[in-house]
RNA sequence: GGAGAGAUGGCAGAGUGGUCGAUUGCGGCGGUCUUGAAAACCGUUGUACCGCAAGGUACCAGGGGUUCGAAUCCCUUUCUCUCCGCCA
């Protein structure tokens, strides 16, 4: 969430660039101003109470002390108003603190100035693209038919033992997966990554901390028995390691990288979006995370962005970057690249990869500082994107390189699936 | 799942009603000494909020209670550890 001094402080600034989030903060901002103010009011009272109270208490000890037994119950009789009105500030407080929260949370984090205006998929920029279009013949399967046509995924299967979205990789199918994720890992580790292995689930203050909670909450599954979700990305857990911490700035920009299933429950989607592999309640994703300074945040950025290229240059797809225009974005980023590889059969680009940089909005809620050299404790910046997502990259490999002889398996990932084809 | 023990500052670990934001050790930082380092010695070392400042307030897992006063007593939730059971 954005912070209190940064609302506050600007506030004329911070609704005009809530607006090309298509956000109208007005109301709202004034809202929060109003109830920061009453709150930094019944603080300054609610700490001179208390500090009479204290002072009171200290001389009916003393009083105690000295034998002076009827002083004493006199003094006593005065700490009962001023317990009253403690109570009655600190409920008041309280009060305030929790409707100020529940507004912050509602409020999403400033675009950065470089995002464009838009409404949304339609008006993303197209940064740069790159890659080779296949030449595909006119009869070209798409994914899922070639799916069945190699035996590589099993949609019925899964269907069978879980429900629709939970696809049952075979064979090749099984081995591509596990080589792309291998693939993945080890290119982020030569990039300066740390492997991680987070955990599946996570605690309610875990998805608080990157924002799914309360946003998102029917978007995850919940294991009601425990008061645990399943993670919709590996940034979850990742991310979440960094909650209440203060980091030395000598120890930044920290680089993560996890590979994790991810689930999701894409309640409210339909159609031509979610046949075959283009959409699925559970698959597998490489992620990097970094936790940075405010001064280099955009620095990292850049290099994440460079870097997930490299990767769908290595696989020798056809790709485009795009700059999501403000009505596209995520309620948690500042500013955020879409990676699309175009899958030739079905004549469509599949989002693959987004890279963002949240800023300090992540980081506020987590409580993840940092200690700079001149000792000053501030927010980090978090960042985090695909490198990659599975499933979408494995659509755009079958259908692009499919021939009458089988599917090739491009170059670099040759070493990893051990076979040349399918 | 059953039984028991516990949760205190970066870590270890004291503290059982006021003098405790908290002894001490380690670690960290600064300094003395040294060609440099180590050792030794000296100093320093949590976070948040309010306040222009001086300063004040809160925090000893979370929540509630008793009391003029709670890290300390009571209730409760969560978590951790040990033993037993089950099990990859």
């Amino acid at each position: 969430m954005l912070t209190l001094k940064v609302i506050t402080e600007n506030k004329e600034e911070v609704i005009r660039r809530l607006a090309k989030k298509r956000f109208n903060g007005a109301e709202i901002i004034e809202q929060v101003v109003e109830l920061d103010s009453k709150r930094r009011a019944l603080q300054t009272t609610l700490d001179a109470n208390s500090a009479e109270m204290n002072n009171l208490s200290k001389v009916i000890g003393d009083l105690f002390k000295q034998g002076k037994q009827a002083e004493a119950a006199d003094a006593k009789t005065k700490t009962a108003e001023l317990k009253e009105a403690i109570k009655t500030l600190g409920a008041d407080l309280d009060a305030t603190e929790k409707k100020l929260n529940e507004l912050l949370v509602t409020i999403p984090n400033l675009p950065h100035e470089s995002v464009p205006e838009g409404k949304g998929a339609e008006d993303n920029l197209v940064e740069r693209t790159g890659g080779q279009m296949p030449n595909l013949p006119e009869d070209a399967m798409p994914h899922w038919d070639l799916a069945k046509k190699y035996d590589l995924i099993d949609f019925e299967m899964g269907v069978k033992i879980t429900g629709a979205g939970f696809p049952v990789y075979k064979g090749k199918g099984a081995r591509l997966q596990r080589a792309l994720i291998n693939f993945f890992l080890d290119n982020a580790r030569e990039a300066g990554y740390l492997e991680v292995q987070p955990p599946y689930v996570v605690n309610a203050a875990s998805g608080y901390g990157t924002g799914q909670l309360p946003d998102k909450e029917g978007q995850m599954y919940h294991c009601q028995v425990d008061d645990f979700y399943l993670i919709p990305t590996a940034e979850v857990p990742v991310t979440n390691m960094y909650r209440d911490v203060i980091l030395q700035e000598s120890e930044l920009p920290i680089k993560n990288t996890a590979y994790s299933a991810c689930f999701r429950r894409e309640a409210g989607s339909y159609g031509k979006d979610v046949r075959g592999l283009n959409r699925l309640h559970q698959f597998d994703k490489v992620e990097i995370v970094r936790i940075d300074t405010p001064e280099h945040s955009y620095e990292s950025l850049t290099e994440m962005v460079n870097y997930v290229q490299t990767l769908v240059d290595k696989l020798e797809l056809p790709w485009r970057i795009l700059r999501l225009c403000g009505g596209d974005m995520s309620f948690t980023s500042a500013i955020t690249f879409d990676f699309e590889v175009f899958a030739a059969a079905q004549k469509r680009w599949l989002e693959v990869s987004s890279v963002s940089n949240f800023e300090s909005y992540q980081a506020n809620r987590l409580k993840c500082r940092f200690k700079s050299e001149d000792k000053k404790t501030q927010l980090c910046h978090t960042l985090n994107g695909s490198a990659l997502a599975l499933p979408r990259i494995v659509a755009a490999l079958l259908e692009n390189n499919q021939t009458p002889d089988g599917i090739l398996i491009p170059k670099a990932l040759v070493p990893y699936t051990g076979f040349e084809n399918i």
